[in-house]
DNA sequence: ATGGTGGTCGCACCA
């Protein structure tokens, strides 16, 4: 059976809806993973996803920060929402579907500006919440077990991950102690790169890119965040992968772009 | 130095 993934960092859900539509009506996926979908789980846009073609949707959200959503063809038969860190910030979801397919849609702080633990609290959350979840999956996660970890994962781990790895070494997300954690949660399971598994590591590859630059095409300076991840189970499934450039220069664009793997189970 | 949200209509907080 083809299956077809794309995860989102949509940046508000109820600004965006039209563009989840395009993304819908262009990429077709059977499984839509969104964060920071910044919407309270009574204004969430149900009838909009439905209308979609999601009769199965899963959503825990917050009023203005982060928020996680799967939106499922394939019947949800149950579904999870850890919280880390002592705090119910609503990063976490996890949607099992038929055939024991477990699919985990993951918003991972982002960490603030300063990278030191210690004189930044958010920074300092990023890294515990990294440890906790690398816990966690090593216990509660089976190489044998068909899972995919998909979302925003405000971590890009290899040199080809960010514009420049050198001028990026002390900007969070690609600091050496993020990097580690990240990969120490990759080992836990372990996790293979489905995007990477597709994509060499001496090409660059970016989901993301600055509002803050002017011109964000003018010196393609993007770093890749967002991931889709499957353990060993999944790993002869794999099939392509697709990283929708082009949405950045969508309308009112996320900052974030959608990320595709497909298939074959 | 931009964009989204919420509270208040200029600003704080988050990314």
């Amino acid at each position: 059976m083809g299956f077809r993934l794309v995860t989102w960092n949509v940046n508000s859900l109820r600004l965006r809806i039209d563009l989840v539509e395009r993304i819908v009506s262009e990429m077709a996926p059977d499984v839509l993973c969104l964060q920071e979908i910044k919407v309270d789980d009574p204004l969430f846009p149900l009838d909009a996803c439905r209308a979609l073609g999601f009769e199965h949707v899963a959503f825990h959200g917050m009023k203005s920060y982060n928020g996680v959503a799967v939106l499922s063809r394939h019947r949800i038969h149950s579904v999870r929402t850890p919280s880390w860190c002592g705090k119910d910030d609503r990063r976490h979801l996890i949607a099992e579907l038929d055939d024991g397919l477990q699919i985990h849609c993951l918003y991972v702080p982002a960490g603030g500006d300063i990278p030191d633990p210690d004189q930044n609290p958010k920074f300092a959350h990023k890294l515990a919440f990294l440890r906790e979840l690398t816990a966690w999956m090593a216990t509660e996660i089976r190489p044998e077990q068909k899972v995919i970890l998909a979302g925003d994962f405000n971590v890009a781990p290899l040199v080809n991950d960010v514009w420049s790895h050198k001028q990026l070494l002390s900007v969070v997300s690609h600091t050496p102690v993020e990097v580690e954690a990240l990969t120490a949660l990759q080992n836990s399971v372990p996790f293979v790169d489905a995007v990477r598994h597709f994509v060499p590591d001496t090409e660059k590859l970016f989901t993301w890119w600055s509002y803050r630059s002017p011109d964000w095409t003018r010196n393609d300076r993007g770093r890749r965040l967002d991931h889709i991840w499957v353990t060993p189970a999944l790993k002869d499934s794999l099939r392509a992968t697709l990283v929708a450039r082009e949405a950045r220069a969508w309308p009112q664009p996320s900052d974030h772009v959608p990320v595709m793997v497909d298939f074959d189970l």
